[in-house]
This record gives structure tokens, sequence and C-alpha cells, in this order.
DNA sequence: AGCGACACAGCAAGCGCTTTCTATGCATAA
DNA sequence: TTATGCATAGAAAGCGCTTGCTGTGTCGCT
């Protein structure tokens, strides 16, 4: 019922042999085999058998994306730009690949359940993208997994991620830290001094490391930090609204609100608002990532813009080997500050 | 080097076949026998081989979710839906998928040549998402694709598509005419009677059949449509502002602008703003999708809320036979109006 | 004319797994 | 005790493809 290899032989009088040799396309054929096969093959409508020929071949055309929230565009992103890197059908590349795009839901297991299940189809390769969970258990498992993966052959890309030692995994990281201290020293050159900082979730690096710069700022200037300035809470903008409230409500002095991204802040917006503040005229808001709708908030969201498209596309060609690692397999990609309306000097 | 099937049976003591079983679980394996089997698959860190497991059970666990645009968010929260139903890692379901998410990027050559490598993958089921092209040639290709898949086994849902007659494909489509045809109601209701129409790619359904809903309360209203009321562009928010520009130059005594989706509208308002326009009071503003952050908009986006989570959830749950396909096959899903702050009556 | 070289094509041995069919052992029934 | 069955394990035949090696003609060279 289904063609095979040997169907398309068949019709073609060639030994299967010759048909595989023409489908790839790595062994001298004449001219008019070639020609024999391929009609033979569109004749017949044959498909090639992918695990077959996976297993056969020993290596297969999937490659994997692991990204935390598919309908996050900070994700969407970085994905397609790999995508198209990756020279799935329309790509730039030769070869057709599939190209995987799986998400974790920022879940551990799923992670780690995912690596597995690319593992098992003997993946090309695979770009994780997005940060990375704290906690050292699961550090470590995703290590092991990486290294196994680097093992069986399949080149591992870390985009937006630190850096995984000893795994053989080439990485791409965001500068979040250096992102978070420019955002709040820009807050502190307009003379704000009590800022607030809606976080991400606790466990993640990006969390940690976009905190990190922006109390490295407060301690540069100066200020000294008041725990209550502080609430954690998830990347979205429901949570930038509750979070909002909660700051307002511990501390209503505060003249700036700095979100975790862009729609934390978009949800922090909204809350000023309906609590009656004025943006930038009684409290000023920055976001991060400088997503596409940023520019669209009312006034337009000052944010720090990271190069998604461009840090997605390198870490696709870089996984089909297309472009040099960069030195020591680890490259920091540095964003840059975005002034728009929504910050400016605090009132008083 | 790769721990094998045999590897596990030699350490195990037992034959390959019943460590396929055990680890297939569909034959009785004497529990003391199981044990050792999974500790011996523990100890090798045996990783099956999908290929292999594929080409001799003739099936995959792929399962294959096309997308027009992944970093577009009403693709990213079907796609995320889908995932969840499929039971990837994580998900509801028991045995472990791997949903596969394609980004066609609108293109009909890559949408057909995602099917083939699924095909050639032999996918366990596939998900399209989104409008189709109108293409006549292509419409067919894709027909003769689906009804082929359908015939190799690969259960195929469309998911806020246009049913594909034919080709055995279960399909839940938006209810694009109606919403239409319901924004544009509302919008006479208010009094408007000047509206401008920024339509999305014309090759595709869906901009087809929101125009047709928006035309057909024009008429049952008896309102004259002038031509020049409307401009085609894409479903992105710079087409939008430009589209904008261009529908004020051609009247500048548009009262009302709908448009195609969510980004088109957010587009549509930067424009009149930077236009010195008001929205409402000089120019109403309508979009379509209720995408997450129209509610952010200022004033907030009157639009067509599509339940794409909910539809995309069960389109899943059918392609991994956990529900039943509706009755024919297919189910129009509706949208429901929101009526929010950039929609007003006209001015004067 | 004779010989090596070359360009193709075919043979056949797997790749690592699933599954049918067949054995074996032990409990139960007669 | 012998027959009957059930539960469980193994042997082996592929699944459809790739690829190293082995032919076989055809050239070009001396």
């Amino acid at each position: 019922m289904t063609v095979t290899l040997a169907d398309v032989a068949a019709r073609a009088q060639v030994s299967p042999a010759t048909v595989s040799r023409v489908l790839n396309g790595n062994y001298p054929v004449a001219a008019s085999t070639r020609e024999r096969v391929l009609k033979a093959v569109d004749e017949l409508d044959y498909v090639l058998n992918g695990p077959a020929s996976a297993l056969a071949a020993a290596t297969s055309d999937l490659v994997g994306i692991l990204v935390n929230d598919i309908a996050d565009p900070f994700f969407g992103i970085m994905a397609g730009a790999i995508q198209s890197e990756i020279g799935g059908p329309g790509g730039r590349a030769g070869g057709e690949r599939l190209a995987v795009v799986c998400n974790t839901g920022g879940s551990p297991e799923r992670e780690l359940t995912y690596l597995t299940l690319l593992q098992r189809q003997r993946a090309a390769a695979v770009v994780l993208t997005g940060g990375a969970v704290e906690d050292a258990v699961h550090k470590a498992a995703v290590a092991a997994k990486l290294r196994k993966l680097a093992e069986a052959g399949t080149r591992v890309v870390l985009c937006g991620r630190p850096p995984a030692p000893e795994t053989g995994a080439v990485a791409l990281t965001f500068d979040n830290r250096g992102g978070g201290r420019e955002l709040t020293e820009h807050l502190l050159g307009l003379g704000h001094r009590r800022l607030g900082y809606i976080a991400g979730p606790e466990e993640r690096t990006t969390t940690r490391h976009r905190l990190e710069g922006h109390r490295a700022a407060l301690a540069a200037h100066g200020v000294e930090e008041d725990p209550r300035w502080t609430v954690h809470g998830r990347y979205d903008r429901q949570s930038g609204y509750e979070a909002t409230l909660e700051l307002l409500r511990r501390d209503p002095t505060l003249t700036a609100v700095v979100a975790a991204n862009d729609s934390v802040a978009l949800g922090a917006c909204a809350a000023l608002r309906d609590s009656g503040l004025r943006i930038p005229g009684d409290v000023s808001v920055a976001g991060f990532d400088d997503l596409p709708f940023s520019i669209d908030a009312v006034p337009a969201l000052t944010t720090v813009r990271l190069p998604l498209a461009e840090a997605g596309a390198r870490a696709g060609r870089i996984a089909m080997g297309r472009e040099e690692p960069p030195p020591g397999g680890i490259a920091t990609v540095r964003g840059e500050l975005m002034v728009r309306g929504s910050s400016g000097a605090p009132r008083g």
C-alpha cells in the first residue's frame, strides 16, 4: 500500500541503492538514470520514510527549539528567527530540516523530557532559549543531558540563556545585568530615588540578573534600597498589575516602577492608571525586552531592547554549523536602552 | 558506543523482546523481570532510538502543528493550547508525544513542504491553524496532501481554518464573517456612516470573510460603501499604521476605522494619534481577535474575541482522538464582540 | 593492442526496534 | 498421574533505508 524505495527502483528499473543515491545526491549517478528515477518517484508519488532513513543513516533532520512560552512573543520572535536559519522549507539552507518548537511552559521537568524526546529522535541540533531555572539539581540534570546530546553528535546552542559549562554547548547570553543597570541608571539620572521593582519568578536566572543590575545601579548611586520596593511575580501582564497595586500599598510615595519585562510593565501601567496616577507625571514606568507592542503603550514604554531576532538567527546558524561559534563558545549579547515617554523626571 | 536495546537485554539477562515489552508495557511481563529490566535501563542510561522504533512499529509519536507566524501571539496561543492537549511532556495525555510547531510564514510552498516533511516522519497527527490561501492550485495541492496523510493514518485537524472537503480533515472554523458583521453593526449602531476598513492580505480566507461580514453589515444598514474606504495590507502593526494614513489621505472625513486584527488596529491607533486625531472622539477604532495586549491599548480596543485557547485545546484533543469530532467533521466557533473604549459615537 | 583508471550500478549487510509465532514451565483439572 | 491451560520468555523475521564493497563496461594511455 505505501510506496517504498524498492517500488520506485522496480519502476525505474534500477536497484534501490541507485534510487537512494539519486534522492540523496551524494554519489555520481548518470543523468539519464537520475531522470528515470525522478520520473518514477513522481509517478508513484513516493515519499521517503523518515524514520527508516534516520535509522539507516544514523542521523535525522530534526532540530529542536525549546521555549518557555510559545504564546509569548519574546520566544516567538526568537523561535521564528532560529527556524528561518535552520533552513526549514524556504529557509536559506539547502537540506530540508524539520525545526520543531517545543513548549516547556517554564517547567524544568518538561524541559528535561523534551530533551530526552529530542535525544530519542537523534536530533541534529537543539537550541534552548530563554532563562534557566537556578535549582542546582535541575541544572545538573540538564547539563548531563546536554553533554550526552553533544556526545551523540547533536549540536547544542543556548540562546538568551546563561552558559552551561562543560557541556560543549555554545551560549549566546543576553546581558540582562547590564541592561538592568542601564535602565535604572536612566531613572536615577532623571532624579528618581524611590523605585519599585517588579521582578519575575524568583528561581529564574533572568530574574536574578536583571534584579542584580537594578541593585548595582542603586548602589552605585548611593541609594539605599527598601526591601518593600521589590515584589516577585510571573512574567505576565496580570502579575504586573497585581504587583503594582501591592507596591503602591506598601509605599505610595514611589516615583518609578521598573518591571521585569514589557508585559509586566503593561500591567503596571494599567494598575497605575486605575489608581488614578499619571505616567510619567506621577510615576515613571520601565520595561525590558522591547517587544513590538511596547511602542504602542501610551505613553510608549521606556525599555531595554534585546536583539531577539538577531540573536536567534545567529543561534540558528551556529546550530547548523554555518557560522563559527564565538571564541570560548560564549558570547554576550547586549541590550540597548530605549528611552520613551513612560519615563520622566519625578514630581516635586 | 550508544546503548541499544540489546545491551539492556544482555545486562538484564533477558531477550531484547522482553525489554521492548517492558518499555512499551503492552504485554504481560513478570514483575521481577520488569524490575530487572528497568534497573538495567537506568544503569545503562538507555534512551530508546526513536527512528528505529518508529520504523519497526510503523508509527511515530510526532504531532505537527502548522502556524503562519510563530511570533504572532494569535498563533502562539493556539499552538500552546494544542500542544498542552497533545500531551507532550507534562500534558494531560499519557504517552509522550513530541508536538512540533512548524512556522510556514504564510507561504503556501512552505506549508506544503512541511506537510511532506511530516508525512515523511509518519506523524501521528497534524493540526493546521489560521487562514488558508485562496489560490485554487495551492488549495488543491494541500487538499491532496491532506487526503494522503489521512490515508496513511495521520489524523488531520484544521483549527481556525475553513473546511477542506473530501480530505477527511476535521475543521474547527472561526466565524470570521459573523464577527466582522457584528463589529461593524456595533459601529453603525453608534451612528458611524463613513467607515474605513483595513483588510489583510487579499489572498487569505480570513481576510475575505471578515471583509464580507463588514460589507454585509453595511449593506444591511443601507450604507453604500465607497471603494476608497478599503485598503489591503499585512496582518501587522506597521501595515495598520500605513494603511490608516492612506485612508486618511483618501477621505479625511472617516469617523471609524475597522482593522483586520488587533495588531493592525494598534498601528491604526498610532497613526491616528500621530495625525492629531483623538480616539474615539474623532475616530473610532476596532480590532479583531482580542489578543492579550488589546486591553492595554489606550483607550482599550473594541474588538471581537476569538476563543483561541479553547479552540486550540479542542483541536488538540480531537487530533489525539480523545474527543469526538463534531458531526460532519465541521464546527463553527463563534467570536464575541468586546465593546471597549476605542469605539464611541461619531463627532457631530 | 593491452592495461590501468574511471564512472556507474548493484549486492548485501546492517541500522535498532517491534511483533508474531513458538517454546517452556508451572498450576490446575481430570 | 497425565492432560490442559495459562502466564511468560525467546527466536527470528522483518520495517525501509543507507553504504561499503564489488562488479562491469568504457576510455585513454602507452
